[in-house]
RNA sequence: UGGGGCGUCGUCAAGCGGUAAGACACAGGAUUUUGGAUCCUGCAUUCGGAGGUUCGAAUCCUCCCGCCCCAGCCA
């Protein structure tokens, strides 16, 4: 696609691709394919599929084609066949007329089936599907002959004919390859070619009751549209011998199968059947939504197709399993819309200002880069006014040291405007902060301080008369450990991000916003958002891409503000500093709330040595999650379940590598061992402890 | 205890007998009217482990260990 990657070093399909062609292989010719099965919506991991097919092609000059393996009617269906197209086409490759089914091929398949049978190479088997398993041995014991599998040729022709034109049931009768029952390959035992199926196909209807197996057809397929190398994943590796061993028997052309590892992504899930039932138990709200991984969530999300390449292109491509870090997509988007998304300014949680000494009634229009990193999207006008909007979390009336933003008799600029100094915190009856009364320098029209005197922090904001609302919708990732699927004894759907949507409803933007036609732009020190469809003309929708790194996030997280102070106590997984143990005062640890709580669930972290993963009942609605580092203790957690624990449950949830710690088991140590801190009696999960 | 595949930085990933690329992440600094961007700097004496071959091994050999896949009339 970007034609830059001849110059990178070559992954080991192209590796094997330039070795075939040196050698004259196909007289060089490079034909590849993406054939997807039509029973579901494609996702990041079939673009980096996609893009490695039409990407080989076009590297070697050759062809790829789109082909849909449409070989089992009860799954498939004509939506998805549209979708796919759709999404192959949004991220930016071109089949042309090559657009091709399986099921274009199933009359020549059943030709190539007789001439096996003729050969005395398939046979119809009338075992039951219990007894072809049963037949089939396990992965330590060979398997034994079907009492079927010596019928004469003219027995299995007549009875294959009569299996295709319908007289028997599903599942009475299938057409095996007769390979070897032996074999330590359990694909080679056996396998079905055809099964009867009186099923409606999306394209052929009613005219087959029988259908070929992935097995069978795939190869078949390839052979007929001359496909160089057949590029799957690593799961197929096993059924190569089988694909080889029926085009050789067929004596047909011989595409090479490839295989290489799919992809995995941090903090998503990957598989269809999960990504199903996350749609289909209402967890998101539909194929599309902006936290799926799928390309249709990605581009309502507001990745764009370049982003997606950008992204397969450096991932690589190699056969050992392998979790990519999500972070690498995100970069990747953030790197274009960088360089792309104008800026506008918009404030997602207003704090009012008022400018006491700037006149009423004035406006000042006030002249904007459009784009600091493109000279040639120009500027805008903002307008200003003594009223303005700007992000409560701009302004703090206690503010941590490493805090530079707006706090009481401090000076900041608001962007292309003036520097403002805090004099006054408005405050309802209920000492709620309403409204900040500031004073404005004139001098510093524009944002520059004539004096030269600097601010440490420059804010976004929004002229009160000239705002306009809208609803913003703030998404993040769809989980909240980096490996969902880890621990097998708990529901993936137990690790989802109860905060990876949040709506804000009445969001002030800029007016310029509404003159602009890019669907995509840069929120000032927000983030990168995208007009989701669901816009009326009065009531734009914008959904969050992706925010802008975060320096002060990571500050925050690492230097808590005195208010969140957690506390730290024995169990704790790294302990931070010394410095922060010794901060705790008498007050901090009255301020401690702990309760009984009951160990529903205790599993290993795989890759840690120290953490356990605790699902501890401490009275609400669902139990809570906790990570203590107490495996020394518990080398078999399992013996935790049932048993009480006393749990600090009002600290800070803590951000961990395998997820985040909601609260923390109470444990000592002592003679170089842990002990939990347990206790008997009747208390029931939620009692306070004291 | 059957067969197939894979083990190189936190995560991807080059390397194919001549002495460990790159990217993301992370950390520090410069710069900055976005705590953004940009720019520097740092980040595997070591390639799952142990032996062996060799002047020389991540690369070759042997043994061991770990992870993934396979017992659909799914793909």
């Amino acid at each position: 696609m970007n034609g830059k990657n001849d110059k990178r070093p070559i992954n080991f399909i192209e590796t094997i691709i330039e070795e075939d062609r040196r050698k004259g292989k196909n007289d060089g010719r490079v034909h590849t394919r993406f054939p997807p099965e039509p029973n579901g919506y494609l996702h990041i991991g079939h673009a980096k599929s996609i893009c490695l097919n039409f990407g080989l092609a076009e590297k070697y000059g050759g062809l790829c084609n789109l082909r849909f393996d449409d070989t089992n009617p009860t799954k498939e269906s004509v939506e998805y066949i549209e979708s796919i197209k759709h999404d192959v086409r949004w991220l930016g490759f071109d089949w042309e007329e090559r657009l091709y089914y399986a099921s274009d091929y199933f009359e020549k398949m059943v030709k190539y089936a007789e001439q096996l049978i003729r050969e005395g190479k398939a046979y119809v088997d009338d075992s039951t599907a219990d007894e072809i398993r049963e037949y089939r041995g396990t992965l330590t014991q060979p398997g034994k002959e079907s009492p079927w599998r010596n019928r004469s040729i003219e027995e299995n022709l007549e009875l294959f004919q009569r299996m295709k034109s319908g007289e028997y049931p599903d599942g009475s009768r299938v057409l095996r390859a007769k390979i070897d029952m032996g074999s330590s390959n359990l694909n080679m035992r056996d396998p079905v070619m055809y099964r009867i199926l009186h099923a409606a196909h999306p394209r052929t209807g009613k005219k087959w009751c029988i259908y070929p197996m992935y097995d069978w057809a795939h190869g078949l397929e390839d052979s007929i549209e001359k496909i160089t190398h057949s590029i799957c994943t690593l799961e197929f590796e096993d059924h190569r011998p089988l694909y080889d061993w029926f085009l050789d028997q067929l004596r047909v052309f011989h595409p090479r199968q490839i295989e290489f590892a799919r992809l995995n992504l941090t903090y998503t899930v990957m598989s269809k059947r999960k990504l199903l039932d996350l749609v289909q138990s209402g967890e998101v709200q539909g194929w599309d939504d902006p936290r799926m991984p799928t390309l249709s969530g990605l581009r309502r999300r507001g990745y764009t197709p370049s982003s997606i390449r950008q992204f397969a292109d450096r991932i690589g491509v190699a056969k050992r399993d392998s979790t990519v870090d999500i972070a690498l997509l995100e970069y990747c988007i953030r790197e274009e819309l960088n360089a792309q998304a104008r800026r506008f300014m918009a404030v997602l949680r207003p704090l009012k200002v008022i400018i006491t000494n700037y006149p009423e009634g004035r406006v000042e229009k006030l002249e904007a880069v459009n784009n600091p990193e493109d000279p040639s999207a120009g500027t805008r006008k903002i307008p200003f006014s003594r009223e303005i909007y700007i992000e409560r979390d701009d302004f703090m009336q206690d503010p941590p040291k490493k805090f530079y933003r707006l706090a009481p008799g401090r000076e900041i600029r608001l962007r292309y405007a003036y520097f403002i100094t805090c004099e006054k915190v408005i405050r309802n009856e209920a000492g709620e902060i309403e409204a900040l009364h500031c004073t404005y320098d004139p001098a510093t029209r524009g944002g520059d301080a004539p004096d030269n005197r600097r601010v440490k922090a420059t804010l976004h904001w929004v002229s009160v008369p000239h705002a306009r609302n809208a609803e913003v919708r703030l998404y993040d990732r769809l989980f909240d450990v980096e490996y969902p699927e880890a621990d097998k004894s708990v529901s993936f759907k137990a690790h989802l991000n109860r905060h990876s949507l949040e709506v804000i409803d009445q969001a002030k933007l800029e007016p310029a916003l509404f003159e602009t036609g890019d669907e995509r732009v840069q929120f000032e020190r927000l983030g990168y958002f995208i007009r989701d469809p669901d816009s009326r003309p009065n009531r734009p929708v914008y959904n969050r891409i992706i925010t802008l790194r975060d320096a002060w996030a990571r500050i925050r997280e690492k230097q808590p503000p005195p208010e969140e102070r957690r506390v730290q106590t024995a169990g704790t997984v790294r302990g931070d500093s010394e410095e922060r143990m010794n901060e705790i005062t008498i007050d901090d640890f009255r301020k401690i709330d702990l309760r009984a709580g009951r160990v529903v669930k205790a599993s290993l972290v795989e890759g840690a040595d120290k953490l356990l993963s605790l699902q501890v009942d401490v009275g609400e609605e669902t139990p809570r999650q906790i990570f203590a580092g107490i495996r020394s203790a518990f080398p078999e957690p399992e013996v935790l379940v049932g048993k009480m624990v006393i749990v600090a449950v009002n600290l800070a949830p803590r951000k961990m590598r395998f997820g985040v710690s909601h609260g923390m088991i109470l444990a000592g140590t002592g003679e170089g061992r842990l002990s939990l801190a347990t206790f008997s009696g009747d208390a029931e999960p939620g009692d306070s402890v004291t």
